[in-house]
DNA sequence: ACGCACTCCGTAAACGTTTACGACTGTAGG
DNA sequence: CCTACAGTCGTAAACGTTTACGGAGTGCGT
C-alpha cells in the first residue's frame, strides 16, 4: 500500500473524501465512512507521518533533552527510565511519541537545542538538567515552543517546571536531625553553578537558622553527585577539625561512597555519624546499615510531566487542566538505621 | 525564517541552488556557496525535516522498541540507558535520531510494530526482548526495513542480531563450581518461551554433560528475572529435597531477593550456597558477601548495536564493515565472595 | 565560425497529506 | 417556482524540500 491515492482509486472515491472519512470528519456519508476504514484495514493503510506533518505542521513528537555522558549513565540508575515511562503512560494517550535528543558533550546545549528546534522535528519539550540560568529556557519561551522543564531556574520569570521539594527535604532532614540532638549537621551538594546545588543549600541554610543553629560554610561540601562524590565527601568530612555528627545528602547513590570510605577510617554510619539520603536510587537501597532517606515515585513524576505540558499546548489543552504553572514534588520520608540513634551530650 | 524560499529570496538567488549549496552539491560556485551558507546561518535557517523526509523518504530517525510496564522498568536498572547512551553515540556521527517506541501492554508487539513502520517516521528498528519465536523478525524482513534484534530468536533463519553469550557464561559458570567440588548445581531462567529462557537452560544442560554430571529438571527455577524472583528462587531452592549447593543467576538484580530469603533462613551465601550472577546490575554490586559474576560494558554493546545496523543501511553502509550478520556478545567474569569456598565432601 | 565540453543556475515536478472552496444533489419552506 | 439549506463529495492548492532536466554563458580546439 503506497499512498491515500492508491486506497482512493481502489475505492473509487476522490482522495479528499477518503482523508475526511480517515480524520472523523462530519462531512462524509457513514456508510461511505465504513468502507473507507475497512479497505484501509484490508490494505494495511496507515497515513505517511512526513506528509502529515508537512502539512499540518505538526510532528506528534514530543523531545526529551537528555545528558548523555558516560558519567551522566552511570550516575543515572533508572531516573531516567523512570520518569520517562510515566511520560510515556501520557504521550501514547495522544498517539505522540517520544524522541530522545542527546546533546554532544562537545556542543553547547542551547545552540544543540536550535537547531532541532529549527528542523521542525518536535511539537514540544521536555528539558532538564537546569542550570541556575538557563538560556534555553529564554529561547523556548521568546519562540514559543510548548515546553516543561524538569527543575527550577533563574531564567525567564515565569515558565512551566516540576522540581522536587528540596526545601521540606532540607527543613525535614535538619528538623529530623536536631531532634536527634545534632548540632554540627553537614551537607553535599553540587556547584552553586547548578540550580538544584544553590537552592539545597539555601533551604538548609533557613532551616539551621529557624532551630537557631549557626551557619558554617565549611560543613557545605561541593563534590560531585555520585558514587565517587559520596567517597569523597566523607574524606573532606573526616578532615574537618571539628567533625559534624551527621550529613545530609543530595542523592542517595552518594552513600555507597560516602559509606565506604568512613569503613576505612572505622567510622559507622549510624553510630558514629548519621545520615540521611535524598531521591531514590535503587542500588542504594540495600545498604548495611540500611539508609534513612526521601523518595519518590519517578512514574508518578514522569505523569505530571506529561500532562502538565500537554496542558501547555493548544491541541490537548482541552484534556487537562492548566494546574498553574509549576509544582513541587513531594517526597517521603522512609526511615532507616543511618541516623537512627540519639547524639548524647560529649 | 520560515523556509528555504525566504532564504532564497533574500539572496536573489534561485531555491534549487540554494538547496545544492546547503547540501554540498558540487555544481555550485564556491563564491555563491559561501554566501548561502552564510545567510543560513546569520537568519538561522535550518532546514524542515518533515519537507526533507516526504521528498526522500528517509527519516532519519531510527526506533528503539522497547518495554515500558513499570515491572520492566523497576528491573532495568540501568541496561536501558547504558545501551541507549552508546548507540547515540554511533548516531549523532550520522545526525540520525533516536525515537523510543514504548509498545502498549494491551496490544500486539507485532501490530504495533507494524503501525509504526507503515507511518514512516523511522528509517530502522531495534528490538529487544525477543520471543521464541517472534513475528516481528518476519515482519522486518519480509518489508525490507533495516533492522538489529538485542537477542536471538528462531524466527527466520537468518537476521541481524547481537547476544549476550549465554552458552560461555552457562559453561564456565558450571566449570568454575565444579571446579570448587559442586555436583549438584541449580539455575534460574525465565520462562522458556522467553527466548533467553531456552537458550540458558540447554547451555547449562550440555555444560553439565561435559563434566560428567546428570541433569536434574528440578533444580532449573523459573522466575522472573527480578529481585523478587530471586526471593522466590531462594524459597523453591530451601524447599527442595536433595537441596543443590550452587545457584547460578540469570540476573543479577536477583541476587538481592536471593540473598534476603537465605539469609531469613540462616543459610549465608559464599558459605552455604555458592552463587554466581549474570549481567550487570549496579545496585546488586554491593552485596555483601559481594557477588560473583559476569559483567560488559553496556555502552560499547550500544555502540556495536549501532554499527551493525548502519551497516545494514544502504545510506551508511560504507563507514561500517558489515561484520556477518550476527554477534555474540563476551561477558568477564569478576570473582566475588559469594562462590569462594571450596566444598568439602558430605 | 562552429562545435563541444564544462560550469553554474533556474524551472518545475515530485513526495503524501489536509482542507478551503465550490459543486451537486435533494428537501423544505415560502 | 424560487430560494435556502443541509448533506456529500470532488478539485486543487498548499506545506518545504530535493532533484532531474535543460538553458545560458564561457572557454577552447578545430
Amino acid at each position: 500500500m503506497k499512498g491515500i491515492r492508491q486506497l482512493a482509486e481502489h475505492l473509487a472515491i476522490s482522495i479528499g473524501t477518503v482523508s475526511r472519512a480517515l480524520n472523523g470528519r462530519p462531512d462524509v456519508n457513514e456508510e461511505t465512512r465504513r468502507r473507507v476504514l475497512a479497505a484501509a484495514e484490508a490494505l494495511g493503510y496507515v497515513a505517511n507521518q512526513s506528509g502529515r506533518s508537512l502539512r499540518q505542521g505538526e510532528t506528534k513528537v514530543i523531545g526529551l533533552m537528555i545528558e548523555s555522558s558516560a558519567e551522566a549513565v552511570e550516575n543515572a540508575d533508572n531516573f531516567f527510565l523512570g520518569v520517562t515511562s510515566g511520560l510515556q503512560h501520557v504521550f501514547t494517550r495522544h498517539k505522540l511519541d517520544l524522541l530522545m535528543l542527546p546533546c554532544p558533550s562537545d556542543e553547547d546545549p542551547c545552540e544543540y537545542l536550535k537547531r532541532m528546534v529549527a528542523r521542525r522535528v518536535v511539537d514540544a519539550m521536555i528539558i532538564s538538567n537546569m542550570q541556575r540560568v538557563d538560556r534555553r529556557v529564554d529561547f523556548l519561551s521568546r519562540a514559543r515552543i510548548p515546553f516543561i522543564a524538569v527543575g527550577r531556574s533563574l531564567s525567564a520569570g515565569n515558565f512551566p517546571w516540576i522540581d522536587l521539594d528540596f526545601e521540606g527535604v532540607a527543613e525535614r532532614a535538619v528538623e529530623r536531625l536536631v531532634a536527634r540532638g545534632h548540632r554540627r549537621i553537614a551537607i553535599t551538594a553540587p556547584s552553586s553553578e547548578v540550580n538544584l546545588g544553590y537552592v539545597f543549600v539555601e533551604s538548609y541554610r533557613r532551616a539551621l537558622e529557624q532551630h537557631g543553629l549557626p551557619f558554617d560554610p565549611s560543613l557545605v561540601i561541593r563534590v560531585k553527585s555520585s558514587e565517587q562524590g559520596g567517597y569523597q565527601a566523607a574524606h573532606e568530612l573526616l578532615l574537618l577539625e571539628d567533625r559534624p555528627t551527621a550529613v545530609i545528602l543530595i542523592y542517595e547513590l552518594m552513600a555507597i561512597g560516602l559509606y565506604r570510605r568512613l569503613m576505612e577510617s572505622g567510622v559507622l554510619p549510624g553510630r558514629d555519624l548519621a545520615v540521611i539520603g535524598f531521591r531514590d536510587a535503587p542500588r542504594a537501597r540495600f545498604l548495611q546499615p540500611s539508609l534513612s532517606c526521601f523518595r519518590m515515585s519517578l512514574y508518578d513524576l514522569g505523569v505530571a510531566l506529561g500532562e502538565m505540558l500537554l496542558a501547555r499546548m493548544p491541541a490537548y489543552r482541552d484534556f487537562y487542566s492548566d494546574a498553574g504553572g509549576n509544582m513541587i514534588w513531594p517526597l517521603e520520608l522512609v526511615a532507616g538505621e543511618s541516623d537512627a540513634f540519639q547524639l548524647t551530650e560529649a
